[in-house]
Formats: structure tokens, C-alpha cells, sequence
DNA sequence: CGGCTTTGATAAAACGTTTTACCAATATTC
DNA sequence: GAATATTGGTAAAACGTTTTATCAAAGCCG
């Protein structure tokens, strides 16, 4: 039913190696008539090439696997639409693994991309933190196999693979110390899952900006959710309870929460209550009070990783990665206290 | 490097047959020692099968190709997820192309897909009014490969595709009857591009409202958008000038456009302006005047989707498709009118 | 013991390409 | 006109699997 090229070979009367020869232009001595007649055949039958036989003999897929932990979340999104640009315009595919909450689900996409002979991997996955067996077992994979491995937004993985990382305290640091400038003192923080690196680097920024101003940590400031709305949402009377005079989403989802929510306590932002986000997701600009956010641009590290992973599949070497830094968008949802 | 079926058999002293058959559990006469040694070299060499190599001879990836316009837009992130997940669920990959703005690209990965051996395609491409030459040669060449190819929200694109389609006309006359209950005479629309089949719908859907309520169809509240945020943003002043009490937005992010263009000019919405949107994104709930608009379940069509495609694969017979329908969510942003 | 089954395993073809080494025919040189 | 160089093209191996038909050895029967 699908015509390979045999089937071109037979219909103009070469042979298979004529036709490939012409077909990929390589150099070679065949006659301008053979070539010319080859080439108008081939497209006269439609043939189109099987990239699985093509790979496998000439070991490229021009292939890479994307992990992330949720397509649907506007920060994985915009970061999925950056990688998959810089990718086709360099030739590549993009396998899309979307893993969600099972944690075991990332690493059978790992393995699954490299059997499918992707040439690089890009693995977002906001690393516990250790290492597990199973994720060690991976890498080694990936290194046995020389396939580039980049992490996304990890500070160190495993030796070998290069990581696209963002300076996490910092933009904890700036975020508190914007608010204690305005003179709060009681902080509360909607932190991420507390045995997630970039969250628990938020909050050691948030720690040092607080210790810089000389203002005691308050563990019962914090409140522990899971980057949802509805963390934001739950966070708000606990912390009320704890009168904190602002509060320190750890990213732009749990801020609209807080949004939300200020709406029943009749609340009103920043009047009554100064808010920090973190990410500032484009919807930032369009609220009605818009959102002082701390950047985290995910379309540059998206980028950035698809750049990363296309140069070492070129024989870039390994090397130690890149680090975004963070900066404050101050918008209309902080306010000088009283 | 890599450890090939050939080392394993080599390693346990059977031949490759015999260590496939193992593998891969198919019912045939193997000892009980064999099996068990085989086993358990294999998995001492941590052997990964070539996937290339198996899809070439069984003829099956367990691949699936998904083309849309833009994975960062709200509708088609909530798509892709929930096509992602039904894959996984079923054992399939998916590969993954964006094509932008860029009509051709979307066909260049369709015939990508298929080179790569793609088992079936989601097509999410708005169709222009009629099928060009390009896309009449993808969708035979998909025929004759018969690889399913599922087009989303198309009502109808070659035979022998299934599509998942949504009945814009109806969501189109059930806004508008929305804001003519409401006693609104002059309603403006935000279209999209003219030439999609999914606006046009809309529109016919605005019109048959109007006219069943005797409202005569004034060409001039019409504002033909892009569906960005800064189409809202334009359209606003335009139709003002047109003196219109309700602006019907084809999609949300629109809508999106005119709340914020309505601050500048400190318009109050319900009080001075009606607004609906359309996608009904989660959002909407969250706004400080929540978003009154027409339902448009991307994650439960992009599921439909996923389940057309492998139940094709699976030998299911092409049908018709299937018709999702809208509803409308009444929210504070529109308001009877005086 | 000779023929027939059963058991356990394998050789080899196939999938659709690329690529290298080689070959036959023609042209060139002296 | 023989030796040599050039031209145009191809055969065949390789990539890493799956699968079918076949084979050798062992077991069974009378």
C-alpha cells in the first residue's frame, strides 16, 4: 500500500542504491538523466521515506523527548511551546510526556524515549531531594547511550547532563524584601510541596531577607500547599488567623487564590492585604489589581534547554549549564503598610 | 554501547530467537530454565529493546502525531493534556507539532508523523473555508497508509477522518439570546479571522438570535479580531463608538482584552457594558467580575479525541464523528439592561 | 530396535533504508 | 592497440528486531 523505495527503484528502472544516492543528494557520480528521472518518478508515486528504516540504519531520529510535569499548566506550556519552536526549527520532533502526579511515570517516559532512539532528552522535573534508585538507573542509561540529557529548572542532577536552572532564593529574596521595604513585617508564605528544591530555595530566600532586616522567622507564617488555586484558596484564613499584614505566594496560581478567596472575607488587595506572586504568568497585567509577581521567564528557559540539548546532539560538550535570574514586577497588589 | 538482543543471547548462550520469544512472552516451547536465565540476563544487562528496529518489522510505534496551532493557548494546553493522558492510558506516545501561525508547518508535520509511522493523527487545524491541494494530498496519503486521522472541531474535513466537532453556531445563538433577554438591542461581536469555519459559525449562530427576536443585523457591530487578548483590547473603542450596551467576544481571551481596555476608559462592567466570552476558561471564575461564557470542554473533547483515534487503530470502523454541544454559564458580567 | 511424537531451540527471511566497495563499460593516453 | 583512467551504476552488508518453518534430540510404543 505505501510505496517504498523499491517500488521507485523498480518503476524507473535503478536500483535502490541509485535511488537513495539521488533521493538524499548525495555526491556521487549518477548521470543528470538518471537523477532527473528518479527524482520526477519519486515524486510522480509519492514516495515518502520510513524515518523508522532511516533510523535505524543511519542511528538518527532527529527526535527529542520532552518530560514536564503538566502540559496544561501556563508555565509548562509556555515552555513546551518554546522548546517545540526551537526544535522544529532545527529539524527536531518533539516526544511529549506529560507525567502528572505519578511521580514513576516520568522515568517510564525516559526510558521509553531513549528505546525510541530519541537523540536528547529534556526532563522537567522538580527534583526531590534525593536521588532515587530509579531515576540513577536513568541517567546511566542515558550516559551508556550518549544520549544529552538537559534538566529543567534542577541545579545539579547527576554528572553529565546539563541543567537549565532559575536562582529560586533569589527570587524569594526579592519578593520579601520588596515587602518588608514597605514596612510588613508579618509575612505569611504559601510555600510548594516541602520536599521540592525550588520551593525550598524560595524560602530560604525569604528567610534571608527576613534575617537581613533583622525580623524573627515565624514558622507558623507558613502554610504548606501544592501549587494549585485551591492551596491559595485554603491558605488565606490560616493565615488571616496568623494576622499577617502580606502575603508571599510561591507562584502566580495560589496568589489568584488568595484572590479569590479575599473576595468572601470582603477583603481588598492591597488595602487590606499586600500579595506577591511568583512566575508572572501574562494574566498578571490583566486583573483588576494586577499582581506584583517575581519573573520567571519560561519561555527563555524553554528555549534555552531546546538550545542545550540541539548543541550537545551536535558534539557540544557537557558543561555546567546556565542559571536564570529572577527580577520583581511591582504591580498594583503591594502597598506601603498603614 | 547500547546492549542489543544479540549481546543478551550471546551473553546467555541461546540464540536470538529464542531470547525474543522469552522477551516478548510469546506462547511457544521454551524450558523453564531458558526462560528463566534469559530473564534474568536480560534484565543484569539492562537490555531496552530498539524500538525502531521492533517497529519496523511488527509494523506498530505505539505512536500517535497531535498537531495544533499553539500549545500555550489555554484551549488546546487543556486538549493536549487530556489527549496526552488517554494515550498513556492506552500505551501510546505522542508526538508533538505546533504550528503557529504557520498554515503550511502544520502539514509538513503531518507528513512527518506519517514518515515516522505515527499510528493516527489529531488534526486541531481550524479549516479555511475550503480544502487546499496540500491538504487534500495529506489526508490521501494518509488514506492510502490507513493511518485514522481525527480532525478536532471540524464538522466535517475528507471522508474516511473521523472528527470531533463542536457546535459553534449554537454557542454563537445561545450568548446572543443570553444579552437579547437581557433587553440588549445593540450587540457587538469580536470575531475571529474570517475565513475560519469555527467564527463564521458563531456568527450565524448571533445572527439567527437576532433575527428571531426581529433585531435587524447592523454590519457595522462587527469587529473582526485574531482571537488575542489585543484583539479585545482594539475592538473595544471601535464598537463603542458603535454605541453598543453588550460586546459578545468570540473566545475568553478577548474578553479578557476588553476588561482591560474597559478599565482605561473606566467603564464598568455589568454596570456600562454587557460582556460575554466564549471557552469558558477556568479563569473566568476567578476574575473580580467573573466571566459570563460559553462552555467549550477542550479537556473532554481533546479525551474524545484520543479515544477515536486508538479505538481506529484498533480496527473500529471511520463513523460520522461526534457533535459536542455548548452551554452557557451566567456570570456577573452581564446584567438586564437599564 | 525402528518408527512416530514430542520437546526445545534455532536459522533465516523480512521490515525499508543507507553506504561502501566493487564492477563493467567507455574514454584517454602513449 | 594495449594499458590505464574515468564514468555510471549496483550488490550486498548493515541496522536490531520478530516470526515461521525447520531441525535435532529425546521419549514413547509395540
Amino acid at each position: 500500500m505505501r510505496v517504498t523505495i523499491k517500488d521507485v527503484a523498480r518503476e524507473c528502472g535503478y536500483s535502490v542504491a541509485t535511488v537513495s544516492l539521488v533521493l538524499n543528494d548525495k555526491e556521487s557520480r549518477i548521470s543528470a538523466a538518471a537523477r532527473a528521472k528518479i527524482l520526477k518518478v519519486a515524486e510522480e508515486m509519492n514516495f515518502r521515506p520510513n524515518r523508522l528504516a532511516v533510523g535505524l540504519v543511519t542511528q538518527k531520529t532527529h527526535t527529542i523527548g520532552l518530560i514536564v510535569p503538566d502540559i496544561s499548566n501556563f508555565h509548562f506550556a509556555e515552555m513546551c511551546n518554546a522548546i517545540e519552536h526551537e526544535c522544529r526549527n532545527n529539524g527536531y520532533i518533539v516526544l511529549l510526556g506529560s507525567y502528572g502526579s505519578s511521580d514513576d511515570q516520568a522515568y517510564e517516559y525516559f526510558k521509553e524515549f531513549i528505546d525510541k532512539r530519541a537523540e536528547g532528552i529534556i526532563l522537567a522535573k522538580p527534583r526531590l531531594t534525593e536521588l532515587t534508585e530509579k531515576e540513577k538507573m536513568c541517567f546511566s542509561l542515558a550516559q551508556r547511550a550518549r544520549v544529552p540529557v538537559v534538566t529543567f529548572e534542577e541545579f545539579k542532577a547527576a554528572k553529565g547532563v546539563r541543567s537549565v536552572s532559575f536562582d529560586f532564593e533569589a527570587g524569594g529574596y526579592l519578593a520579601t524584601k520588596h515587602l518588608i521595604d514597605l514596612g510588613h513585617r508579618r509575612i505569611g508564605c504559601i510555600t510548594g510541596q516541602s520536599n521540592m528544591v525550588s520551593s525550598l530555595a524560595r524560602l530560604k530566600g525569604y528567610k534571608k531577607a527576613l534575617s537581613e532586616a533583622g525580623v524573627d522567622f515565624d514558622p507558623q507564617l507558613i502554610y504548606e500547599g501544592e501549587f494549585t488555586l485551591d492551596s491559595g484558596v485554603e491558605a488565606l484564613p490560616y493565615l488571616l488567623g496568623q494576622n499577617v499584614t502580606a502575603i508571599f505566594a510561591f507562584n502566580d496560581m495560589m496568589a489568584m487564590g488568595v484572590y479569590k478567596a479575599a473576595r468572601n472575607y470582603q477583603l481588598k488587595i492591597p488595602t487590606d492585604l499586600s500579595l506577591v506572586g511568583f512566575d508572572d504568568i501574562d494574566l498578571n497585567e490583566i486583573l483588576e489589581v494586577p499582581l506584583t509577581s517575581v519573573t520567571h521567564p519560561a519561555g527563555a528557559m524553554g528555549r534555552e534547554s531546546a538550545k542545550q540539548v540541539l548543541n550537545m546532539i551536535d558534539g557540544g560538550e557537557r558543561e555546567h549549564g546556565i542559571l536564570f535570574h529572577p527580577s520583581l514586577k511591582v504591580r498594583g497588589s503591594t502597598r506601603k503598610l498603614r
